[in-house]
DNA sequence: GTGCATTAGATGCCATTGCATGATTTCTTG
DNA sequence: CAAGAAATCATGCAATGGCATCTAATGCAC
């Protein structure tokens, strides 16, 4: 591939990933007191609407091991999530959201999907995915 | 903008930034004794081939001013970029890069180039952009 | 079943980062 | 010129992240 393009489209990564995550820490932060780390692993677990074991939700998002470990204990500090043993497998650990996560998660929601849409709407972004 | 686009597209920065950034940190960490924000910031120096004042190059790498402050402290000390004092501001502070940061700038610009490639290569990537 | 390798998750440690603030210098206003 | 505002860079601090490692549980080979 060409070496400008990859270059262009390196700069367009870093950029949008910068923009975005400033924003999301801020206003996620301000608005709900979430981290944008917290705020992803609940959106996983509403998105696949049960409890997941700790690796599933490894594979899901972009963090290593112990800090999705640090995470949930984050979240779970904070009455979002349970952490439930696993019966099959004892080693397990299922992570389960609670109805004040699921509130706090549906309250953090329209506030992420908007900086999303600003970010991606003042640059078109990915032209090719685009329509 | 559609939602769904918007979620795919911040999918896609999310991902590609996350294996990009842990690829580059491994290589031109483990060839060069780089990090990623270290090269970054030969690089541009490199791009714009003169000493540069510390706020130019906050205007251009995705870091805060005072991560800016210790990346150059940190090249400094690998000697490779000098803190010069700017005679008409006496705040400010030039970056100057050295022969040996040139040096391993040109050494680690292929290391470079060469992840961000296999990188883009690997999925199609923009493909607005990508041609 | 015993022993050894493997897997799941937690934790110690350290590096990097951003925010708030500090010190110094420059600019602005009167 | 004096005083306060603003700009530039450095630093204290706390949060977050990754790597290596630890513990506990499982699986595999014999």
């Amino acid at each position: 591939m060409d070496e400008h393009v990859v270059a262009e489209a390196w700069r367009y990564v870093l950029a949008t990933h910068a923009k975005a995550m400033c924003a999301l820490e801020r206003e996620l932060g301000d608005r709900h007191g979430l981290g944008p780390s917290e705020f992803e692993v609940l959106d996983r677990i509403v998105h696949h609407d049960r409890k997941l074991r700790l690796q599933e939700l490894c594979d899901e998002v972009h963090l290593s091991q112990s800090a999705l470990s640090r995470v949930v204990a984050r979240l779970e500090k904070a009455a979002l999530v349970s952490r439930d043993a696993c019966s099959s497998d004892r080693r397990g650990v299922f992570v389960c959201i609670t109805p004040e996560g699921r509130t706090r998660h549906a309250a953090a929601l329209p506030t992420q999907r908007a900086v999303l849409q600003e970010i991606f709407a003042g640059a078109p972004a990915l032209p090719g995915l685009a329509r």
